[in-house]
Formats: C-alpha cells, structure tokens, sequence
RNA sequence: CGGGGCGUGGUGUAACGGUAGCACGAGCGCUUUGGGAGCGUUUAGCCCGAGUUCGAUUCUCGGCGCCCCGACCA
C-alpha cells in the first residue's frame, strides 16, 4: 500500500480530552474516528487490525468445533419479552419499530435469537453437542462510554452459544473454551487471567471473565498467590478473621453517649477502639418492588452490592436509599439500628460472626449499645457473604494473600444451564422419546476492545508497537529518494519486491521530509521498519530496524527476506 | 441518571458586547531532503434556538453534542 493513497491520515495534535494511551495512539495514528460518543468509524488500518483479530479468533474457534453462521441485527422484541429480559437489560437495549409497528431490539447480545432458531428444528439427543458462533455488531445503549475503544455503544463482538444434553457433556466444552479463549489471548499477545465472575443480566449460575491487567481497565479482581484463586470483587470470597478471639463475652448493655459523638470516627476516638469493633449498616432500596433493605456488616469492611443483590435474588435492582427511604423506615441517616426496623429487610455478613461485644446498633440521639454480640443480641434471618474483599485480604482457607488488580475485560465464558430452554421452553428428544430441555452456554469476546487492549499492551513513547500478527503491515518501507531523486527508481522497484514475496507492505512514499516519515513509522507501528535512500543503496544494503528495538542495522536484502520469512512464518501459526 | 468541565476552520487552540487571531493540516510556487524543514501565497471556523441589546461568537435561558468523576455495566 503506497501511504500517500493510504485513507486516513495521522495526526500531530490530539485533544486533550483524550485520556486513554489506546485512544489517542489509534486516533492519532489514522486507525479510528469517532462519529459520536461511543461509535467509531474503522479506517482502513483500523480494520486490519480488527480482521486480523477476528481471523485468530475464527481459526481457534473452528479449531474446537465451532460453526460460524450470522444471525439478523433486529431481533424481535417478543424473544426478548420470553425471557424477561427487556426488564433486566432493558436500560441498555436499544428498541425500534418498523412501519407496520411491529417492534424490534438492536441486538446486543443474541441468546434468545439463537434458541429461537434452535427450537424451531425438532433438535434430538443425536443432534448434540454444537456450538455456534457468529462475528457481528453489537448495540449497547452504555450509559457512559469511555476510553476511546475500551467501552462503546456499537461493536463487533463474536458471541458462540454451545447446546448439550447434560451438564457433564457442557463441562467439557466449557474447559475447551477457555483453554480456547486463553490461547486466543496469547495469540494476540495478551496474558490473561480467567476470572471467576458474576453473571448480572445474562443469567446461569457461573461465568469466567477473561481479563488483561492494565489500569485502563474497570473490572477489578483477586488474584491469589500462586494464582489458582482469581476471582473478581463481586464473587471474591475472603477469610474474616477473629478480631478478638480472647475476650469474654460481656453482658448486653445500653449507656450513655457524650453528644459530639455522631459518625463512626467519633465513636472510634470516643471508645479508643478500631473500627472492627463497630457495627456498621447500609440502606438500599430494590427500585422494583420498593423493598428497604438494611445490611449490617463489621465495620471495617465495606458491602458488596453485586454480592448482596445476588443473595437476595435482586440482580441489578438495588439502588442507595434517600433520605425519604430512610425515612419510610422511620429512621434518618446515622441512626439506622442493626436490628429493630419496621417493613424492612435484614441481612447480615459473615463477618458479624467474628467479633465479641460489638459496639453500635442502638445510636439513639445520646445513648449507644455496648457489648452486642451476633446471634445473642441480634442475628438477621440471612447471613451470607456481602463484602467486598480487599488488596492484602487472606484467601478463604486462610493460606494466601490476595492481591487486587485492575484489568479488561477482553472476552468471557458463561455456563446458562437451562435458564433460557426452560424459558423458551425449547427442548430436544432424548432416547427415550422424551422431550428434554437442553443444557447451553455461551462465549463472547468483544472485538473493538481487544485492539483498544493490545495497544494499551504494546506502546512505547513514540506510538503502537504492534504484535507481528496483529500489525495491519508486516513492513513499513521508508522511501528517502535523495537530492536529486536518485534513489526513486531503485525503492519503487523494491516496494514490488517485498509485495511479489507476500510481504503485506506499507510504502511511504509522500513527499515529505524525512523525520515526518520516521515519526509516523513509529506511530502507526508496524513490526519492521525498512528504510531505502541513496546512502543505503551506496552500501548495496537496507536499513532494517524492529519496531521494538532502538537499534537499526544495515543488512543485504538477501538476509532481510531470510529475517522477514522467519517472523512471518512463525506468526502464521 | 447525579456532580463537574467544555462546545471557535479538517485538527489543536486564542481573544473579544462592535473587523475572530495563531499553529498544524490541505492547495500552489520556490528552496530543502536521515528524526515532524524554510519563505511566500491560497483555503477554511464561532453547535442549534430563544431572550437581553443599537449590535451577541461573547451575557441569560433552553436544547443538542462532547469529556471527566460517580452510579451503572456480557
């Protein structure tokens, strides 16, 4: 490709409103534009770099088994109605009608089209296992888009949906996908991590996320030492420990409290004791069913709303109570009892359980109670794990530290069970003539991030350094024709002879000085830079340089196809 | 959806209640040619609407759009 046809250009200034390495490394090297918040033109390089993508994913999904088939954008709203979904992804599915009014939803993730399908043919037992897959753009109604790339309102993503006879049979293609998934990650020049994780809106009872650390991430999770335990936050479990395992178990009592002692920290200088000692409770309301729920939990530690909605079978309902809940429980802020509330919902956090003589949980206006103890005092009829685990927390069996990272969500696996069969009432015959509801899951990974991720991967100060096989070139050949031109001839005719070799090749051949070219060499990052120019050629010899290196060397063209071949090879795979 | 910030050529920015300036880019000419060259020249802009005003890009209100934080989030 001669760059001077190249559509889409680089750029030398940037807003300042970028703030993501990814975001302003793509827009600047001439790889995306966006066209409004959160949905992006792909430019030409952009769209190699995607394809390339989606050429490795494809590959290792047809490796495992997997068929590739396309689904239609608008999906019948009724589907999404089966399975209640438009209540529970309702704030970020996007719907429209058509002229006869009948309703659609941009699909943002196609379950319920894919067991439409399923259903419609008379699936037996001889008929399963499958898994298909498709590669197509995804609508998100995001509340917020961010970060160029990292989270949009439009995407390709490949979504795959698996169907089983049995739990067991699932199992096995649930293992085959992430050691799918993981191989995809490294191809792409990723380590990630599976991550145990919630299930939110697509339902099922377990799910990995497959995470890259890196601080441009939102998703936050735990990784044990020896990394066998990594979860994120929302199901990270954690060991509470005993916080004052030798003291006695003192009588119940209600006493005087100075005034000036309103919020926990006073009571902490007031009692001269840490903030575990304490009870702490915090109010949500479920914005469906109006419920108040009051969480009690020891002090120290903070409440994990995903956790607490999961217990309660409330995902994605809980919203912090305002003053006005508070007051429909006949309380206001720095007053809510652990125990005593009216038409009001208790839980309580395993923690409770590892304290003696808790302080708290009276706080009228001037007096306090001292020496409440969980289970004698008070115990709430759920007791479950609701906390968020902390950096430096110990595992659950006590033996390892935990260690929080920040990552990317890049892809992620999910087993559904029977959720969507039983919903959809979709069902195959099984040997028994009978009909059974069949057992699925599903695997997405969202594309248009994974560039945006292995950018923020691999950059130096000068731009992208792309890996190999993601690069939308192999080569990028600079052209120095010299004063009087002399070298024109001699680098036309070795940009034919790298193309000849099927060596993909980006040929800068614009008339400007070079230092511009160098620059935006180093931007747009192809893997190898090959530089030509009269100095060179009086040498009988190329300039080659690795993208990810600071020296250039000078080599016969002989030994840099020998180089080149071997690289390329090498990343064919 | 709450809080904050911001909308000026293609890009990045400045100033101002009265003629909108600079840089990059793009075009042309000459010079230059190994790390974002020089001179000259041309090109191109005040988000939309209402109000205040003799006059609004500037002030006020509303809308739309964008960025950041939070909430939310396969």
């Amino acid at each position: 490709m001669r760059q001077s046809k190249l559509f889409g250009k680089t750029s030398k200034t940037i807003s300042k409103e970028l703030k993501a390495i990814s975001h302003k490394y793509l827009y600047q090297g001439g790889f995306i534009r966006e066209s409004t918040a959160g949905r992006y033109y792909f430019l030409p390089l952009g769209i190699k770099v995607r394809d390339n993508i989606a050429k490795i994913i494809e590959e290792e999904m047809n490796k495992a088994g997997a068929q590739k088939m396309i689904t239609p954008t608008l999906h019948p709203l009724e589907l999404w109605k089966e399975t209640n979904r438009t209540d529970t992804a309702g704030f970020e599915l996007m719907t429209l009608e058509d002229r006869r009014g009948s309703s659609f939803a941009l699909g943002g993730t196609a379950e319920e089209m894919i067991v439409d399908l399923v259903r419609g043919y008379n699936i037996s037992y001889k008929d399963l296992p499958f898994h298909i897959y498709q590669f197509s753009s995804k609508f998100r109604d995001e509340l917020r888009a961010r970060g160029g790339l990292l989270r949009v309102r439009e995407f390709v993503m490949k979504d795959g949906y698996s169907f089983h006879a049995s739990e067991e049979c699932f199992k096995k293609e649930y293992q085959t996908m992430w050691d799918t998934y993981t191989r995809i990650f490294e191809r792409l020049g990723m380590k990630s991590y599976a991550v145990e994780a919630d299930n939110g809106y697509i339902g099922g009872d377990y799910c990995h996320e497959f995470v890259v650390e890196s601080d441009a991430g939102e998703s936050v999770f735990f990784v044990s030492e020896d990394e066998k335990y990594v979860a994120h936050e929302d199901v990270a479990k954690f060991k509470r420990g005993e916080i004052n395992p030798e003291d006695k178990i003192l009588d119940f009592e209600i006493i005087e409290q100075p005034e000036w002692v309103k919020t926990m920290e006073d009571a902490q200088k007031h009692y001269n004791l840490p903030a575990a000692r304490f009870l702490k409770n915090v109010v949500y309301k479920n914005r469906i069913t109006e419920d108040i729920i009051i969480a009690t939990i020891r002090g120290d530690l903070e409440i994990n709303k995903t956790k607490l909605e999961q217990v309660l079978d409330m995902v994605g309902a809980l919203e912090d109570a305002k003053e006005k809940d508070l007051a429909s429980i006949g309380t206001k802020t720095g007053y809510v009892h652990s125990w005593g509330h009216k038409n009001c919902l208790y839980v309580g956090d395993l923690s409770l359980r590892t304290v003696k003589n808790f302080i708290g949980g009276q706080k009228e206006e001037k007096t306090d109670s001292i020496n409440v103890n969980y289970g004698r005092d008070f115990e709430h009829k759920i007791t479950a794990d609701i906390a968020m685990a902390k950096n430096g927390f110990s595992t659950e069996d006590g033996k390892q530290k935990l260690q929080e990272k920040k990552g990317i969500e890049v892809g992620n696996i999910f087993q559904l069970g029977k959720h969507y069969s039983s919903k959809m009432k979709a069902t195959f015959v099984n040997a028994n003539g009978e009909n059974q509801e069949y057992y699925m899951g599903c695997y997405g990974i969202g594309l248009d991030r994974n560039v945006a991720t292995v950018v923020e991967k691999h950059h130096d100060e000068k731009g992208i350094i792309w890996p190999p096989q993601l690069a939308p070139y192999q080569v990028h050949l600079i052209g120095i024709p010299g004063k009087d031109g002399s070298a024109q001839k001699e680098i036309d005719e070795f940009y034919q002879e790298l193309q000849k070799k099927g060596i993909e090749v980006l040929y800068d051949d614009r008339d400007i000085n070079p230092g511009g070219k160098f620059a935006d060499a180093d931007l747009i990052g192809c893997p190898f830079r090959v530089v030509i120019s009269p100095k060179t050629i009086e040498q009988g010899k190329v300039e080659f340089k690795e993208r990810s290196l600071n020296e250039s060397k000078m080599i016969d063209k002989e030994s840099l196809f020998e180089v080149l071949s071997k690289y390329i090879n090498k990343n064919e795979f």
